[in-house]
DNA sequence: TTGAATGCAAAACGTTTGCAATCAG
DNA sequence: CTGATTGCAAACGTTTTGCATTCAA
């Protein structure tokens, strides 16, 4: 139950957290924005305001629930994290995310910010991409 | 001089693009958002537009003049693309940039799109470090 | 009971746009 | 001269905030 986790993660387990936490688990898309979580609650019958979703969702984030990507310009998108780290690939024509890990990389990244005296804390890594040998093109 | 640079561009060479371009070309940090070079103008008594250096600085990253980054949440960052790509790494303490390359990592992007069907077209790669070994932290 | 959390509407933020005036070629 | 470019102010979409109300513990 999301209430446990909830708790676990030293938040109140208040009704707009709980439903937002099980909208974000069941979606069909892992990456939400806030709009879309919004819009998503509201289709349940859920009647919470979106300056809640924000703020229900920056909790999160500081909480480790979920993890906040800024893609591009405008907004930004929210996914559940699941305990595993992993880098995103955006389909320019699509718009389809998919999700990539390589342990080669964040070795590199690490070696990188050792060289220059720093200490890696976390990274943004998107790559942008079209589909092969297609004429697909947004 | 820089209007040269414009005309090769295919852009006329306006008093504003040119004071831009210098502004751009001769600020000690490379990495600009439109705010930062409209304080730019103002100070160098140049009357132009915040408008005009939105319009400006997206029809120069069209004409492939400056780069545009979204480093995190809010605004856009430009600089002046020097033809050699690279990455950035970030000090969360300071603010502080630093610009780097690994070819490693490069090759392995495309081999990551590449096996998932996809063509590389480009890509974000944000390193978010810390001072190794200091109390420092924001 | 009581401080934390919510809803609403209003404000803030960076950015874009419509339009009349101005400018480069 | 003439279409491109500019300035201004108003509009935009996303996100945040102030405040009175409601809720979880």
């Amino acid at each position: 139950m999301e209430k446990q986790e909830l708790r676990k993660a030293g938040l109140k387990a208040t009704l707009p957290r709980v439903k937002i936490l099980q909208i974000m688990d069941s979606a069909d898309d892992r990456h939400m924005s806030a709009e879309k979580v919004y819009k998503a609650l509201i289709e349940a019958d859920n009647d919470i305001g979106l300056a809640t979703v924000y703020r229900v969702l920056a909790q999160f984030e500081s909480a480790g629930l979920v993890v906040r990507h800024n893609f591009d310009g405008g907004h930004s998108v929210f996914e559940t994290s699941r305990g595993e780290h992993h880098d995103h690939m955006v389909c320019m024509g699509t718009g389809k995310i998919v999700e990539f890990t390589n342990h080669e990389i964040e070795r590199i990244q690490k070696a990188i910010a050792d060289k220059h005296g720093y200490e890696l804390v976390d990274h943004h890594h998107v790559l942008y991409v079209r589909p092969k040998n297609e004429k697909a093109k947004k």
